[in-house]
DNA sequence: CACTATCGTAAGTCATGACTTACGGTAAGT
DNA sequence: ACTTACCGTAAGTCATGACTTACGATAGTG
């Protein structure tokens, strides 16, 4: 739901694989597993710790169980990439800009 | 220095914690140490693993080293991120707006 | 020089989590 | 009803990594 379970969520590269995948559109379990180095019960934990974490949504279809991305999960953590961004560019601007080298002491040539 | 070394490097909270404190500016390593609840040497190995993943940068001011945001290292993130936003909503609202199964859809925004 | 402050690294411990196989449960086809 | 396809969960294994303490190296101070 947060911005950290989101990265939490995302860190792994297998589980961003699995992420990635749905980003052309909805795709079902198998579908996943079956471009992928691992096997099917390590997508569904995948899939379940992304979607504790508010990015995928699941929807039943038959026996089948149909997940796709929740454009609304990626929202938080955009936020707070955002407002670190800019906080860290204007921490970087006024370090730059400042006229005199360093208020420290001692410099003495 | 990619987007993934950076997702990695922001997934723990307490090295999280060590990057959102240089957010205010420039810090000395024992300065950061002194708000956490972790000893000095782990704030040095969580800065070393922030170095790497190019998000700070370091520098030597007498006994002391100082270490401060590198804003260009979360341009790789942001970009993922916000091209995967853009692609996420597309696929999204074509599906949401599907009165018959659309073949594609380029960016709209 | 002796003493202190600041920091990085090495080594070792320990919990977390990313896998696997095995199993049970539901839906569709014959 | 039987069989097949699809999927989630449980349990167990194993590597990764986040800590700790101990130590050494360097810079400033008296």
């Amino acid at each position: 739901m947060t911005y950290d379970s989101a990265l939490a969520a995302l860190a792994d590269p297998t589980r961003r694989r699995v992420f990635e995948q749905l980003r052309t559109g909805p795709k079902s379990v198998g579908g996943i597993a079956r471009d992928m180095p691992v096997s099917r019960p390590a997508v569904s934990q995948h899939l379940r710790v992304l979607k504790e974490a508010g990015l995928v949504r699941d929807e039943q279809d038959g026996a089948r169980r149909v997940y796709s991305i929740d454009p609304r999960g990626l929202g938080p953590l955009r936020r707070w990439l955002d407002q670190f961004w800019d906080q860290a560019l204007d921490a970087f601007k006024a370090e730059v800009e400042r006229p005199t080298p360093s208020p420290r002491r001692r410099r003495r040539s």
